[in-house]
DNA sequence: TTGAAAGCGATACCAT
DNA sequence: ATGGTATCGCTTTCAA
């Protein structure tokens, strides 16, 4: 069995609130005393319980996380500068993905009581669970998922690029856009569309219901029959490279004959030369584990919505450069 | 303030222990009294404290996992496996990434704490580390490490694989080989070199430091200058693909003068055709966590050391295929 | 500087 | 079937 504090305290000679002053030097104690407690709990291998200490505390000084999925860069990432920056904080990090999982807004509920706050990614659980969340006090930051009330939230920004991207695509002497996805589906998604028809008034949108390689590499076959745009704006990247792999494998000049952007710089883009949109995935979990922190300690009050800054990475499905072709 | 099991019994005029037995249904309560014990909990909206409970009942009900990133699709996957079977369990999933932490070791120690017992990915910590941890009682898995001491651990089988790959380049015709990496700092890359070994006694091996795109890059100036074996067999997919990158703006032809093989299956081996080995690390992060149960609910006291089964990916860096070149 | 004792919010044993 | 109460392992007043 483990050493408690009482056994360290009878072995020092000591009553148990001078340990726990000597274990978190949070009083000032006599030299003498301190050492005599060091020395007795190190004979013990005594180690403060956090179930006791939590409970005493009243605090979990631990934070939870929520995402649909780990596969792909997007979650992961920033689900690591969650990660690190709570940990900075002196918070341990639970995850709960809710990818397969019928009972989501369940599963958030109970992890919301094993941590002082939780961050949110995407669509994983619903609106009215959010606001819940939110009513019976819990400390709650959203990420990449619209204001809901008023829940902190942490946003990439999307309009400003999608136009820089459909201003990238009309300075090479793309004309005809075609934007795939579905701006229904996602806000964020409607933004990168709403950007683009800001830039090019005549963009067409053509409606996908999956935004996979799947869906991409399907709806080519369509286009191969008729005339094709000069761009395809796709809503995010794997759609872009299932278009791209069927389009190539037709033999369809790129970006010659038509250009292709994406959204995310997923790993992939990078080698299928994909121009896309990179995301400052990392700093919206530092970002939000921030936020939180807030929250918790109470420094904070009023609600922040916060929209990070993306970037532009120009590769040669819209441009021919000297990058070798791999 | 939240409502206590306190405030419940008060309101429904019984005694905690009779809220505590309705709250679980541990016990047989007459129907009347369980009812005016929920009325009453809905009423306060009552949500038993984790934190009371946890230490009630000595038990964190959560898990920790330790790995040194998320990048890449490697230990993302494990990790979802784990969290995976670990919800089904019961249990949360704290985790911790040692990836920029010069106090892994401690981390992982503070972590060990605040959970019931924990997976440990890849050399995260030291073996001193895993081995006072073991002796602390702490219940603990290693995954895609070798064994240490008699702690559980869950790997991928890597020689019965290497071997096949190393068929299928002598079945191209392919003799003059090169293994590229570092069989001494791992001994996963260890077992890959001997099973090529096995099947082709003259594998040269080319050793490099770092097994990254930069340094699968930077080696092919060597062999560009001088004579190109027939294949290589690369440590890991990362270093494959920096040497395709670069053999092929160099405009060799690849597979017909050079052969090149991975190891992982990263998603972009996918893109660039690469022929590896696929690890089960969804499986491994959910035998994880099997083994992990049984060692906390102590169903079993004899150490496991287990091995799944790779799987030979072939893909055109070997055999010319019909698939487009993306 | 130190100790006694009252929580923190549950579980569970032992009576009744 | 229920209640009283000790217990889990710590933190934190309040006195001394």
């Amino acid at each position: 069995m483990r050493a408690t504090i009482r056994d360290v305290a009878r072995e020092a000679g000591v009553s148990i609130a001078t340990v726990s002053r000597v274990m978190r030097d949070s009083a000032a104690v006599r030299p003498a005393t301190r050492d005599r407690v060091r020395a007795a709990a190190d004979a013990l291998e005594f180690v403060p319980s956090q179930l006791g200490r939590q409970l005493a505390e009243r605090r979990h000084a631990a934070n939870g996380i929520v995402f649909p999925d780990l596969s792909g860069p997007y979650y992961a990432e920033v689900v690591l500068g969650y990660e690190t920056v709570a940990a900075e904080l002196g918070r341990s990090v639970l995850i709960l993905s809710t990818r397969g999982r019928d009972d989501a807004d369940d599963a958030v509920h109970a992890m919301a009581e094993r941590c002082d706050g939780l961050v949110i990614l995407g669509r994983t659980v619903s609106d009215a669970s959010v606001e819940r969340l939110a009513a019976r006090g819990a400390n709650v930051v959203l990420v990449a998922r619209p204001p809901v009330g008023g829940v902190d939230s942490v946003n990439a920004e999307s309009r400003t690029s999608a136009r820089a991207l459909t201003q990238h695509l009309l300075d090479l002497g793309a004309r005809r856009l075609v934007f795939v996805g579905d701006p229904s589906t996602s806000p964020d998604v409607a933004e990168r569309f709403a950007g683009v028809q800001e830039v090019s008034q005549e963009v067409e949108l053509h409606h996908v219901d999956d935004l996979d390689e799947t869906a991409g590499a399907h709806l080519v076959g369509d286009y191969l029959t008729r005339a094709l745009p000069d761009a395809f704006v796709c809503a995010n990247d794997e759609l872009a490279l299932g278009m791209l792999g069927r389009l190539q494998a037709a033999g369809v000049d790129i970006p010659g004959r038509v250009k292709v952007t994406g959204w995310d710089d997923v790993m992939a883009a990078r080698y299928a030369g994909l121009t896309t949109v990179r995301q400052p995935m990392r700093e919206l979990g530092a970002t939000a584990a921030r936020l939180l922190d807030e929250l918790i300690s109470g420094s904070r009050t009023q609600p922040r919505h916060d929209e990070l800054p993306t970037e532009l990475v120009i590769r040669r499905t819209t441009t021919l450069g000297k990058e070798p072709l791999s």
